[in-house]
DNA sequence: TTCCCGTACT
DNA sequence: AGTACGGGAA
């Protein structure tokens, strides 16, 4: 693209986003005027940092309305995230999913007081040293949090420069350096907000809304732009599950998981079609669905009364559940109980 | 490349 | 009910 077409992309992109953009998300205006009076003591790098680790995977609307203020409300700066208890974590992320991120959160303040004295680095090569932040953070870190002029390429501003190029495929190295080639020098962190934007609330993945778009004018894939990126088939596999309420003296049984999945959270004793036998004692209670990576999860609940007790299991009241991170599966299967 | 998790959309 | 979606680690 030339000189001039990118500097009038440029302001377009400006244009729109002083109009339409969502300017104001509260991890876009720490430590400054507009800074939400719940956050007035969050560094801005920490503030920042928490917000990309929480959208990584989530919907704006949720980690606004469900996760942000009270997770740095318990645990307002590196020091005390550093210090938390793996298991207060898993529970201020309870219902997030993707469980590792928040074990990486406190893995990398770790890390980062003793590295870097406490203090997230600007360089972007720094950042990605650290647990759980690879090439996108990093980069966001650098950029909003200290106005480095650096550029990124998250899901939404892959498809943008996707479509602005027409690449059907390209690799992460060919998107970075697109980014690069539009990366607005003078106001890195409103260019790139922007593009973020742009990405969520007009280049949609289906029926985008080029008729408002910024873009327009240069956009290479504006007459078929559901044709780029080109797009991955998932596999879908169904999963017959059984979980089992295990009931001792008013007590029920639970789990830790050790595995990969759901790694530090607890469940409820829950079996596959074949390690799971249903014995005489076993009441039916219901089913739900449920589902996380390829797996569309059919789980049938069973209710059962031991009267010697194992050493499989914890056991715990009723009302301790409430402060054990539990996942959103094992909350579904609560929901059914009646008993 | 595949696995994490859960929600949103149709 | 079926499908799409997403950063980082292994």
């Amino acid at each position: 693209m030339q000189k001039h077409n990118i500097k009038k992309l440029q302001e377009n992109l400006l244009f729109w986003y002083e109009k339409n953009g969502r300017k104001s998300l509260p991890w876009r205006n720490l430590k400054s005027l507009k800074c939400d009076e719940r956050l007035k003591d969050i560094d801005k790098a920490y503030g920042v940092y928490i917000s990309e680790i929480m959208l990584q995977q989530t919907q704006v609307k949720s980690v606004l309305e469900r996760f942000y203020f009270p997770f740095l409300a318990k645990f307002p700066n590196l020091f005390t995230l550093a210090e938390a208890k793996e298991e207060e974590l898993l529970k201020a992320w309870q219902g997030l999913g993707y469980y590792s991120r928040v074990r990486n959160l406190k893995k990398a303040a770790l890390e980062c007081i003793e590295k870097f004295g406490g203090i997230l680095p600007k360089e972007p090569e720094k950042l990605k040293k650290l647990s759980g932040i690879g090439a996108y953070t990093a980069g966001a870190i650098a950029c909003f949090a200290y106005d480095q002029k650096v550029a990124f390429v998250d899901g939404n501003i892959r498809r943008v420069l996707s479509r602005l190029f027409a690449l059907k495929n390209a690799n992460m190295k060919e998107l970075e350096s697109k980014a690069y080639q539009i990366l607005n020098l003078n106001d890195a962190f409103n260019h790139n907000q922007a593009l973020l934007d742009i990405g969520a609330l007009v280049c949609l993945p289906k029926n985008p809304k080029c008729g408002v778009c910024p873009f327009y004018d240069f956009c290479k894939a504006k007459f078929n732009p559901e044709s780029y990126p080109e797009n991955k088939k998932i596999l879908y596999e169904k999963l017959n599950l059984f979980l089992v309420f295990i009931e001792y003296k008013n007590q029920i049984a639970i789990k830790k998981s050790q595995e990969k999945l759901y790694k530090g959270m607890y469940n409820f004793p829950l079996f596959k079609e074949s390690e799971f036998k249903l014995t005489k004692n076993m009441k039916y209670l219901g089913e739900f669905k449920h589902s996380y990576t390829k797996y569309k999860i059919n789980v049938k609940v069973y209710h059962q009364i031991l009267k010697i007790k194992t050493k499989d299991y914890e056991f715990k009241e009723f009302k301790e559940l409430k402060h054990i991170p539990l996942s959103i599966l094992s909350l579904k299967a609560l929901n059914l109980i009646k008993f």
